[in-house]
DNA sequence: CACCGGGCTTTAACGGCGTTACAATACTTG
DNA sequence: CAAGTATTGTAACGCCGTTAAAGCCCGGTG
């Protein structure tokens, strides 16, 4: 207890320079990734253009798996901060709207993240969490419409399931297929008739709702 | 033309052998495939499986993704086949959900095909026979509702699409999270809502139709 | 100061993978 | 039977992920 002092920039910076090389292959990771996808993806060409030999990448990354979930948590946090930013309001059918845009979104963005993302082998325990922060956020307005009692078909996992599924389909057959001309406005049509066809129709369930000038704050264009 | 008779058993039987390692090959193939994924298949594991060395393979096939695309269009043209079983009727919406309950089945029964079906490179020429013969079938009754004016959200184009990415969403997450609680009735559930949501109501498209009878021709259960 | 110990890095290697050059065999054709 | 072609096997190449072993640097300790 008497030299409280002095490991201040001793193990401080070695901590340091541990995040800095970690930093410095997981950015040749992304750039590998993102030019040639996952199956173009290798520890040697790594290796190559991170500068860092083999044996050090497995000393800060416990093996390729560890290497790629790392780079998708990091990814995922962003994702989780994306949607904690995106502005919600009174209505939950809106919120649910504006969220599932800015998810599908981030999907489109980085397909290759998507890609990885979905083969992922088994759910690492450290990248769930991220994931599930995520998840969570995506779901309360889906809580509240089933707290309101709007939804007609089926029930509440049914239509979580559901708008899961649909959001996955869409986004994940665009980062498979991109050779198909997809639909630009196929995630709002898809909400809409998703809306349309579980839930009760806003004219019954709503006192007052400003007209049909719906989702006027969040009209962002998907891809 | 003196001697047309001859070679009848000759090369007949060359290519009768042929197509009996070929299926040998199969075979092992899909056992492995079907055991250990995608991703735990491999050429070696084949050769030792199934008998024959490695340049036999590739004298029978072009390379694994060869081979592997082979498989795929054996299954496919086996997914056509139940396609074009399917009973159907007057009803397009009614045939729109035998033939998307048949197609999802075949996914969820075959969750590696469709994963590698998925994960597919590059669309195989070969390959692209079958699943669009398969493809061909399932848009017949939505061209149909078309035509009779059904859809109310979108178009043709979009009510394709949105169908497409629903059910390949189901298929594929099922396919690849196993491990969720997924709902048994799920597409049936998500059909219906894309229904409901996309299209004329039943009272108001067709003069007289067995009441509430829906479907009691078709009710597989899925999964 | 000399020394130790642990984090960091590298060289070199292992085993498994997809693929193929080459040689040997079997079988049809003339 | 001879020639040729289809089929199969042996052995190897180059790439992959991963790791054992050893060297380096640098702060803490005697």
């Amino acid at each position: 207890m008497n030299h409280a002092v002095a490991f201040h920039s001793a193990a401080e910076r070695r901590s340091q320079t541990r995040a800095e090389t970690r930093k410095v292959i997981l950015d040749a990771t992304e750039g590998l990734l993102v030019e040639g996808g996952a199956q173009g993806f290798s520890v040697r060409k790594l290796v190559e253009r991170c500068g860092y030999s083999a044996p050090t990448i497995y000393h800060h990354f416990k093996d390729k798996d560890g290497l790629l979930d790392a780079l998708l948590e990091q990814r995922l946090t962003f994702l989780a901060d994306e949607l904690k930013r995106v502005p919600l309001g009174e209505e939950p059918v809106e919120n649910l709207r504006a969220l599932t845009r800015a998810f599908a979104l981030f999907g489109l963005r980085n397909p290759r993240h998507y890609q990885l993302l979905m083969q992922t082998r088994e759910p690492d325990s450290g990248m769930i969490e991220s994931a599930e922060e995520a998840r969570r956020l995506m779901e309360i307005p889906i809580e509240q419409i089933a707290e309101r009692g709007w939804i007609e078909l089926g029930d509440l996992e049914g239509f979580r399931q559901a708008i899961w599924t649909m959001v996955h389909g869409i986004v994940s057959m665009r980062a498979l297929r991109p050779d198909v001309e997809w639909r630009d406005d196929l995630l709002d049509l898809s909400l809409e008739g998703l809306i349309r066809g579980w839930l009760t129709p806003k004219e019954k369930r709503a006192v007052h709702y400003e007209r049909q000038n719906r989702a006027g704050t969040n009209q962002e264009q998907v891809s």
